[in-house]
DNA sequence: TGTACATCAGTGAACGCGCGTTCACTGATGTAC
DNA sequence: TGTACATCAGTGAACGCGCGTTCACTGATGTAC
């Protein structure tokens, strides 16, 4: 297969473009074509095989020389925005100390690619309680990652060095939540509406900071109480 | 209609089940197969009218003699889960001091009532965001309330009299998402399974009041920082 | 380079199925007198 | 109380429709020589 396709490359076609290359291209507009459904409305499940071909502009039978099943092309779509969505992560976690400056630009900076990769954002918060057991596993198993991998950045913040590493877990579980919950309300907010955009990032970046400060002065489970 | 009714209950049937009796008892099978068959598998948009009339064990143009379309069942089931969620909250969140012995209780409570409604629940968990537009909003405007109304709770703590209303709202939403979170753990682990549902309390216990510290050390947006 | 053959992405027709909705109906329950 | 008529929840058959899946096919692209 693989060696068929560097002999393939000495003969390209006269338009330059070959047989896999049309291949790629078909199952491409399949993949957006469900991806593009399935945000404007009933989410994933609610789509049909004869839906997505005719949205890509092939005939029904051609879906299966690209995808199994609708749940098959559903998981592909879940790991490509996981994809999307761990690169917006990593630019934006590299802050190891959460002062108020770099908790501003980080949401800023995670808000705006939640706007430019919308569709994918979109199709993962539906379709993470709506959607299939196999799709819903998926995409919680993800969200349980990135909750550990930000309480590693955690421990490394000198403020935090004193809270116990299931406390830290504690403590990115709330942020990841802030951040779920503000992408959800990013995502109703019609663009134009940057006023309402810029409320939405203030808040979550207030709550933030009110949790870290939470977890700054909590002294674990055994600790002082705030009354 | 009404005036009917009052002369019908003069005139009972021989077993003392009327005609209204019946329907009514009709109307409850179906939205009870409603709620189990969406708490079993797809959710509720995944659910067809011949399927809820099937399982309520009547034929499916019967299902007409109840409710317009599948959809005002939905919002009637909505509507249903909410009356018992409400009340859950009522009885829950008559504490106006979060001490960690009253948040301890109130989260074990909550917690004991989602295991006891768990259909409702996770009615509303699934068609928080999976669901159509029209259920989306609905719970939507019902979980806004109860923010709001636990903020207006939160305004009476003396520790947190110096936070201003907005924030409040923050405090509130924060707190609002930290049960949710903690109400689908519980609707994911197996009833028997205790020392897991205690974990996921004693868990959320430790994530409120890391959240009702950071509120109370909380100075406004332009008090002081963390780092 | 030119030719004969192989591959395979996409086609179009066909299938059986469950769907929502309609309709005239039945027969138990309710009402009037 | 007894009788004749009205109501209406639930029935069962029928409809047209979009569904997923199968299949033999076509014709452009690719390979071998």
């Amino acid at each position: 297969m693989t060696s068929q396709r560097v002999v393939t490359a000495l003969h390209p076609a006269a338009d330059g473009v070959s047989r896999d290359d049309r291949k790629a291209r078909t199952r491409r507009a399949l993949l957006d074509a469900a991806l593009e459904l399935t945000s404007r409305d009933r989410g994933y499940s609610g789509l049909s095989l004869r839906e997505i071909a005719k949205a890509a502009g092939v005939v029904p039978a051609a879906f299966y020389r690209h995808f199994e099943s609708t749940e098959e092309l559903g998981l592909t779509l879940v790991e490509e925005s996981f994809v999307t969505i761990r690169r917006t992560m990593r630019e934006v976690r590299e802050v190891p100390v959460p002062t108020r400056h770099l908790i501003g630009v980080s949401v800023d900076a995670f808000l705006g690619y939640v706007l430019e990769h919308e569709l994918h954002f979109r199709f993962i918060m539906k379709e993470r309680y709506g959607g299939s057991a196999t799709l819903r596993t998926a995409i919680r198993q993800e969200v349980r990652l990135f909750t550990s991998e930000l309480a590693t950045d955690l421990a490394r913040a000198p403020k935090l060095s004193h809270v116990s590493t299931a406390d830290l877990q504690l403590v990115a579980a709330l942020v990841v939540q802030t951040v779920i919950s503000a992408t959800e309300l990013t995502l109703d907010t019609r663009p134009e509406d940057t006023a309402e955009l810029d409320r939405i990032a203030a808040d979550a970046q207030a709550q933030l900071l009110i949790i870290f400060i939470g977890g700054e002065r909590w002294n674990g489970r055994n600790g002082d109480l705030p009354d």
